[in-house]
RNA sequence: CGGGGCGUAGCUCAGCCUGGUAGAGCGCUCGCUUUGGGAGCGAGAGGAUCGCCGGUUCGAGUCCGGCCGCCCCGACCA
């Protein structure tokens, strides 16, 4: 198939346009891909659309190979049916003033309806999927493509009957987004996703690094161990501990209020300090949660240790729980509970003092304070690998998929049940999986790039071959054209009444993977250039060899 | 929702501090010369109620107040 640029809507921009950051938000809306039509909603221009059409194209594909059955769902959607799971209050849903619908974020509501057909154990597992819009109404867009309020997303959707089946649904789908993400040229890992909010049902996320994003993503150097920065365990370096004592000993520490200041002003090494940091529960009781002095608590974390609805101290709350403000707190002599993170167990550490302006050294946990262990530190920069204490590498990364297992979330209050083997009805379990070909789009850009505009991977580029017309050569340039086309390449011939320069910077841009030049050399010689993209390797060909080996 | 920034031509921006009748480059049209990495010369068209509303002033793109939009950081994120 041959498009000729000049008739194609494909208006590229010679500047990165002012409001963008993200390197594939500037060179997707450079090239012609995208546009914006307000914050976070976006149209697919021709090419863009072309682009999104092949990532959808695979997915497809690698969700058929797996079982799964395409089917579509509607954007409208019932509110009468968010109400039953509780899911109503959202607040991205997008509620449809003056009627009884909602624009939905997900479509589990929706498939767990249809899913009230499924009668028996007999006709399980099932795996469904669409491509459909998504509307969310985000707080803050950004990034081009990277967070957007409407989106094509592909999302699939499992039914099955006990555990064990689950997990092959999970697996199954696993496996295809490897599949899908490697035909895309990303790079991603999967790595479990926070699970403590979501009360302890299972995922995973997939997460490509990328030159911006919203994740972390935690990978050691000698590739054993990913995970989300959010919930990764990482091994913190040994503190140096100063000279241990029999017992805490008070000492003076006057307008100290950070453990910054407080290693500097004793002279200990920040690690052998302690952080303190007060949370209330809804019930009113404070509780202390401490981490070492030169770690951060992870909000995450703490949340998994110890689950509801908590939120910072206010200010009388520490006063009157502790008798001092925040900057002199501690746990020795706290009657509240005391949440530790696991890198206070061993060894003696500076802690707030319970008194303003003093401090205690020496507080050493099991003997003068009994706290509770858990994880909850941030991982930071300088940790080693949990697995063989290798080096930890910090990347900011895009999540490019999620695999969700939900078990009877929907299923049960929608009442979606089956009856089993052994005569009972039972709630389906269920399973979710999503894909937004779009930002995938932005996460591939994020990985391939140059100075000059993308380098698409074969598969998803918008064409295979970018044939650049120069003057006096149309005639060759057609024969090339339809040679590649012959051999089933899509073919974007440059045909514009434009100066080399432009042309072969608007290729560059664009990104199609080969670069074929008809011009004076080809008159001359009766061949082409032809040029790869990503390696800059050029070699001449004839036509006849055009068709046999590009 | 908190913090910061921005809003002037299709695009990228200057002008605002210090008020006085709106600018540049790119783009667009035509011609000639050029033509393998964003050309040169000539001619030309069109183009911004300076985001909106109000105020101060003889006079507001410029100063003041309010609002809206967009971007970035944070919070949030099925």
């Amino acid at each position: 198939m041959i498009h000729r640029a000049s008739q194609l809507f494909l208006p590229t921009l010679r500047d990165d346009p002012a409001d963008a950051e993200a390197i594939s938000h500037k060179l997707l809306v450079r090239g012609g891909f995208i546009r914006q039509v307000s914050a976070g909603v976006w149209t697919f221009m021709p090419l863009g659309w072309r682009v999104h059409r092949k990532v959808e194209q695979i997915i497809r594909e690698e969700m058929d190979a797996i079982g799964g059955q395409e089917m579509l769902m509607p954007v409208l959607t019932p509110a009468e049916l968010w109400e039953k799971t509780g899911r109503l209050d959202i607040p991205e849903v997008f509620h449809v003033e003056d009627s009884p619908y909602i624009l939905p974020v997900t479509h589990e509501e929706t498939v767990t309806f249809h899913a009230r057909e499924i009668q028996s154990y007999k006709q399980l597992p099932q795996l469904w999927y669409h491509f459909q819009t998504k509307d969310r109404d985000e707080p803050r867009p950004r990034g081009g493509l990277l967070r957007v309020r409407e989106f094509i997303m592909k999302d699939a959707y499992s039914f099955d009957r006990d555990e064990e089946s689950v997990k092959v649904s999970f697996e199954a789908n696993r496996g295809a987004y490897k599949k899908i993400f490697e035909r895309c040229g990303i790079e991603a890992y999967d790595v479990v996703a926070e699970s403590g909010i979501m009360g302890g049902k299972f995922s995973v996320d997939f997460l490509a690094p990328s030159g911006s994003g919203e994740n972390v993503l935690v990978r050691c150097q000698n590739g054993d161990y990913a995970a989300d920065g959010d919930i990764a365990e990482a091994v913190p370096r040994v503190p140096t501990f100063p000279e241990t004592l029999v017992a805490p000993e008070e000492i003076s520490t006057p307008g100290v209020t950070t453990c910054e200041a407080l290693a500097d002003f004793l002279g200990v090494d920040i690690a052998a300090t302690s952080k303190a940091m007060p949370v209330t529960k809804p019930d009113g009781s404070v509780v202390l949660a401490l981490v070492r002095g030169d770690d951060r608590l992870s909000e995450m974390k703490l949340y998994d240790a110890m689950p509801g609805e908590s939120r910072p101290s206010t200010d009388e709350e520490i006063r009157a729980a502790f008798g001092a403000s925040g900057g002199s707190l501690g746990p020795v002599g706290f009657a509240g509970e005391v949440i530790a993170d696991e890198t206070l167990r061993d060894g003696q550490f500076v802690a707030g003092a319970n008194k303003d302006g003093y401090h205690l050294r020496g507080v050493e946990a099991g003997r003068d304070y009994e706290p509770r262990f858990a994880d909850l530190r941030e991982p930071k920069e300088g940790d080693r690998c949990p697995v063989d204490g290798g080096t930890l590498e910090f990347l900011v990364a895009v999540e490019v998929g999620h695999i969700f297992n939900f078990g009877s979330f929907y299923s049960k209050p929608l009442e979606a049940t089956f009856l089993d083997e052994d005569g009972q009805e039972k709630p389906l379990l269920g399973g979710s999986y999503g894909i937004g070909p779009g930002r995938v789009m932005a996460a591939i850009v994020e990985q391939h790039f140059d100075e000059n505009g993308i380098q698409w991977p074969r598969s998803v580029a918008p064409y295979d071959v970018h044939l650049v017309v120069l003057p006096g050569a149309d005639e060759i340039a057609l024969e090339a054209a339809e040679a590649l086309s012959a051999n089933g390449l899509d073919v974007l011939l440059d045909d514009r009444d434009q100066r080399a320069g432009e042309k072969f910077a608007d290729a560059d841009l664009i990104g199609c993977p080969i670069r074929v030049t008809a011009g004076k050399k080809s008159l001359e010689d009766g061949r082409v250039d032809v040029r790869d993209r990503a390696t800059g390797v050029e070699r001449r060909l004839s036509v006849a060899e055009l068709g046999k080996e590009v």
